[in-house]
DNA sequence: TTGACCATAGACCAATCGGTCTAGGCTTGA
DNA sequence: TCAAGCCTAGACCGATTGGTCTATGGTCAA
């Protein structure tokens, strides 16, 4: 059970989207990459080419409801995949080195600009309904874990180690601009979680 | 070796500081608080209740320079407590624990408003001086817990484990606002870090 | 007493912020 | 052909941004 430091593989083509779509996607890519204050709204109509007025229209509620929507959308598409991944009878720690190796791919992709998952978005208004979103998207996450892991008390620890050695290891990855220091973590985190 | 869910000691009393010493003080509570672009310069003013020229004459580099004295600051205080608990010849993983215990304390006693570490500077502008003080600051915490699990590549990859589930337990525990998730996957994380 | 120097003080600046608002298409069903 | 909706388009707004600049204090050596 090993993670590679794969070359990346092409990005996948893109596929024309409406508005709506547009603005979401560049709100995921953007805030991934420099977190909530880090991005304007000019930011975000510069990446899509579309008027301020589309933008409201869309998102009446401004700013923050649009991070709301991108923080939705990367938590479904995460958990989706966690889904899938546990339905194939793998073992958790097998997972979250799925998950981690996707992570790698999307960090060597966009040479290390872009978070994966909602770490950036950790640094967003305390009490708001964004940070809210995001504490959700984390707990589901994080039940995803543990009741694959059974459910009891040590299963809900392994879950932590889990997420948390991925959060982590991503941050750290970042900032060195090397893929190594989450793929050891993670798969360290694998090792002990498999382990009975 | 556990980790308790404490009562939050009281804060040290204050000591009268130069201008200097205030404003980095505030700003290392500011950004650890909202991050580097949450934080604006008339906030760490509003702070301090110092003028803007006082700011501009101790750090001409604007908020940028002051943020990197805030990482400098941050990364010795922890480097010196790191170096003063190998000192007395602990174990990795104990040594592990006793750092988070100080998050946990910090986290509770600001009721999760700040997050220890360096975890929301990491979402700095790439690229950036600041960026690099980040990262040098986390190599340097990630060589101590490797210089004293051996220096070997095992070592390495335990000195990941150890500061990326801090880091990312830290994260999910503020945004869960509960101490529990951090205890959790660090207890583990030494658990496995400690044994050979 | 004087002049040099460090630090405070805050007015001032262009640029940008998030957000509002009105005007104009474009596509419907009637 | 018309009216009603949805969506685009971007001018416009007050507030705030990071930063510059000059004036003024306060201290100390000469």
């Amino acid at each position: 059970m090993t993670i590679r430091d794969i070359e990346t593989p092409p990005a996948p083509p893109p596929v024309p989207l409406g508005s709506k779509e547009r603005l979401v996607g560049a709100a995921v890519s953007l805030f991934q990459a420099k977190g909530f204050h880090g991005v304007s709204i000019s930011d975000i109509l510069d990446a899509t080419a579309l008027p301020k007025g589309s933008l409201y229209h869309h998102f009446p509620g401004g700013k923050e409801e649009l991070a709301i929507a991108a923080v939705a959308f990367i938590a479904g598409e995460v958990d989706a995949m966690l889904a899938a991944e546990f339905a194939k009878n793998k073992r958790a720690g097998a997972v979250l080195l799925e998950l981690a190796q996707e992570c790698v791919i999307w960090l060597q992709r966009t040479d290390f600009t872009q978070t994966p998952l909602l770490g950036l978005l950790a640094a967003s208004p305390n009490e708001s309904a964004l940070a809210q979103a995001v504490c959700e998207a984390q707990k589901r996450w994080l039940g995803r874990f543990e009741t694959a892991l059974g459910g009891t008390q040590e299963a809900h620890d392994k879950a932590c180690l889990a997420l948390a050695s991925l959060e982590g290891g991503i941050s750290l990855a970042r900032m060195a601009r090397s893929s190594d220091l989450l793929i050891r973590s993670v798969t360290l985190a694998a090792l002990h979680i498999n382990q009975r």
